[in-house]
DNA sequence: AACTAAAGCGGAGGGGCACCCCACTTGTCA
DNA sequence: TGACAAGTGGGGTGCCCCTCCGCTTTAGTT
């Protein structure tokens, strides 16, 4: 929420701490320790707890630019002939993304301290959104479905799927199965 | 793994110690203090860590007796008629008891000390593959799906939802989504 | 009942972490 | 260049997990 500020210097820290949190958090996922992330960007931790007041507003942070581009990839799939692909791929992508980006999963779970600086939700939301639609509209999507509940159930198998050997296979496997239904009762 | 040891005063503390997890674990989830928990049972920390070298060995001990309900109600649905709509009541559930019960799902997850002392993972597996067997032998049940795919999507929704304000209800709700599918694609 | 070896106990301590306070430094702009 | 706001980081507090090790309790033996 706060952008980066407006000193040099705390411009300068502020890119410094992102790019030591982008490390650790892919070594140690969303439990990192945020007081190593300011020793590896040579900041004090009280640097850090003043540009990112919670953990979750650095992962926010972290992965924002990474969420834009599953976003893209939305708006791109929203041209493709088939809908109901298009839907089923782009949530494919997502559940790739989010299981192979260590802690980013878990960083989308709605925690106690979810409210104001909730960012990568929403996006992924209004991005999705559209492909849903459109997959309805062509028949495709059972209706009374929302995108909230399929990127719940898309994230969720990412959590359970992490820490997989093959997490990517993995998480698009499950993707697959959940989309496409398992019992028929 | 150890299993309730043999002096008196032992199993006593052992006993102690169970009630009180349960009760923080309630409060808390997975991630309760385990240094409360010896403090609620009147224990010293060495007593807990003793009994319960590892976190996960003490969630197992927590778990295990609902668990094992959950799996007598798999044998008694074994017997109904509709063998696809049996092994979806069952599957949800299991969504419903994770996502209620706090800590649960989340120490199903595959974690990096698994191996040795899961016991709630096996046993849910085995009284759920009854079930999913016979749907599949009904046609109820999409062939090449193993019990092990469908529980891991289950976990994962009880994992998602397990702070949803109505915990029970979105987990039914989306554990029938993801059974029934959501593209036609 | 007295004894003893083994089993169990728990306080204290080491190492880590998140988070905050506040005296100090540094950038900015007139 | 000077003054002041903006920003910094070391150190402190409180909590946590986990282990070591000297002490207490139990269970079996005579």
């Amino acid at each position: 929420m706060p952008g980066p500020p407006k000193r040099a210097d705390a411009r300068r820290n502020y890119e410094r701490i992102l790019a030591a949190a982008e490390e650790e958090i892919a070594r140690d996922g969303a439990v990192a320790s945020l007081e190593e992330i300011a020793r590896r960007a040579g900041v004090g931790s009280a640097t850090l707890h003043r540009h990112f007041p919670s953990r979750r507003a650095l992962l926010e942070a972290v992965f924002h630019d990474r969420v834009e581009v599953l976003c893209l990839q939305a708006r791109d799939l929203a041209g493709a002939p088939d809908a109901g692909q298009a839907l089923a791929d782009w949530l494919r992508a997502v559940a790739v993304f989010g299981a192979t980006t260590r802690g980013l999963a878990s960083s989308m779970l709605p925690g106690v301290e979810a409210a104001a600086d909730s960012d990568c939700g929403p996006m992924l939301m209004t991005a999705g959104d559209i492909l849903l639609r459109r997959a309805r509209t062509a028949g495709a999507a059972r209706p009374g479905v929302t995108i909230a509940d399929v990127l719940t159930i898309v994230n969720a198998i990412s959590l359970a799927t992490e820490q997989h050997p093959r997490a990517a296979e993995e998480a698009a496997r499950l993707t697959t199965l959940a989309l496409s239904g398992v019992v028929s009762a």
